[in-house]
DNA sequence: GCGTGGCACGTACGCTGTACGTGCGTCAAC
DNA sequence: GTTGACGCACGTACAGCGTACGTGCCACGC
């Protein structure tokens, strides 16, 4: 019997098999053993379909969170949570980010990391911008991770950085060697904990007393 | 007479009108006035095309890279400028961002980039990962800027915020009124500089030698 | 027995990217 | 001046796409 959710899973494991570019109505169809057109009486059109991929590789995201943890390690974990699923549905997660979904399955996130900034001490406008800046850059690390490598098997951009002439873009040539090695992992970790640092920074300035904005126009520099 | 570049702009411009949806071979050379095979004589396929048109966004990217300021304010204006063209070809945006372009048009940013960083007092290796935090920041900030305004006229997604149970989602829900309202300008702004900031206190640690690694594993929190 | 509605499916239409062949204009060599 | 080569615009053709529409099967309420 088709369903939804059946067309959703091959959808999804049609992608990250063969690559977004590869799925069609036609395919999917084929994959699941049924005529093109059953499709249409579970899902209204493929752009639908793919927001239910995005809907449901979204909803795969574990959230363990611990409520004993400091806020700043609750912080670390959900950001990995996501950086988990992106990692193990590489190639969906390329059509999640490309399509705006306005669903409730992001909400979940959302709830679970504004509660922890509050508890940090923010109020709910910093909260929010903290949030925004978050999946910033949450999402923009997962966007090079994920697009870096199509295949997600053979590291290929390496090369380009070599062959730059080093006349032209000096500092590329002589930061070549750091250019070309890219321990995700460790990148991400370094991002993630500045980004953390510089929450805690924040809290600490606004439970000291100094209020609202940015207030960095001032900042040494 | 076809060339190259009048082909990319026809594109650029009709991604902008109406969308990358809308591009298609027949749709361009019908904006040219030329048949459609024409089209081929000058560009390889249509993938190439949209590379060419990602790297041609890109090179808009004006840097009026000023020795003179000091990093700190170096790097804002690098980033503005990004977010600039961003908001000039907001359509374009995304498939820059949606393709990875291995090509030369994305190394004169990082070049000052980099140089900027280093005359922070980064070593190389600390100035390549600053490089990709402050590349995921920007590049996250922009997708959602750009892709949360499919039309980039109506502000659409508010009211899904307004609709949430707050009983599901209790936190969400007293935060509405600060989700709802965003304000592009000022959520870059702050982002950029809690980015700034957390730069400057490494940059400080570095100079008063404390060495390597992220070395927050131990952070106060 | 008989509508009624849900679901699987075939057919068909207009669209897509692009391989291939053709014809025309210009320029180099003789 | 003739001829060959070459670049470029273009038409045709084909496989594949999303999906509107119609058809037939099957389970169910009356």
């Amino acid at each position: 019997m088709l369903s939804r959710t059946r067309i959703v899973n091959a959808a999804v494991d049609l992608i990250e098999r063969e690559g977004a570019d590869a799925v069609s109505m036609r395919r999917i169809a084929a994959e699941l053993g049924v005529g093109v057109m059953s499709l249409y009486n579970h899902v209204p059109n493929k752009s639908a379909l793919l927001d239910a991929v995005a809907e449901s590789v979204l909803s795969k995201v574990e959230f363990t969170d611990d409520p004993a943890a400091h806020w700043t390690e609750r912080v670390r974990i959900q950001a990995r949570a996501f950086r988990q699923i992106a990692h193990h549905y590489p190639r969906s997660t390329m059509v999640v980010v490309s399509r705006q979904l306005q669903s409730t399955a992001g909400i979940l996130p959302v709830e679970r990391a504004l509660s922890t900034l509050l508890e940090a001490g923010f109020d709910g406008r910093e909260a929010v911008q903290m949030l925004r800046v978050y999946i910033a850059y949450v999402v923009g690390s997962l966007l090079r991770e994920v697009g870096v490598t199509p295949t997600f098997a053979p590291v290929r951009p390496d090369i380009r950085i070599a062959e730059v002439d080093p006349a032209l873009f000096p500092v590329v040539g002589e930061l070549a060697p750091h250019l070309m090695e890219c321990d995700h992992d460790e990148e991400f970790e370094f991002g993630l904990e500045l980004l953390v640092q510089a929450m805690t920074v924040r809290a600490a300035r606004r439970a000291s007393g100094v209020a609202g904005g940015p207030g960095a126009e001032d900042a040494r520099g």
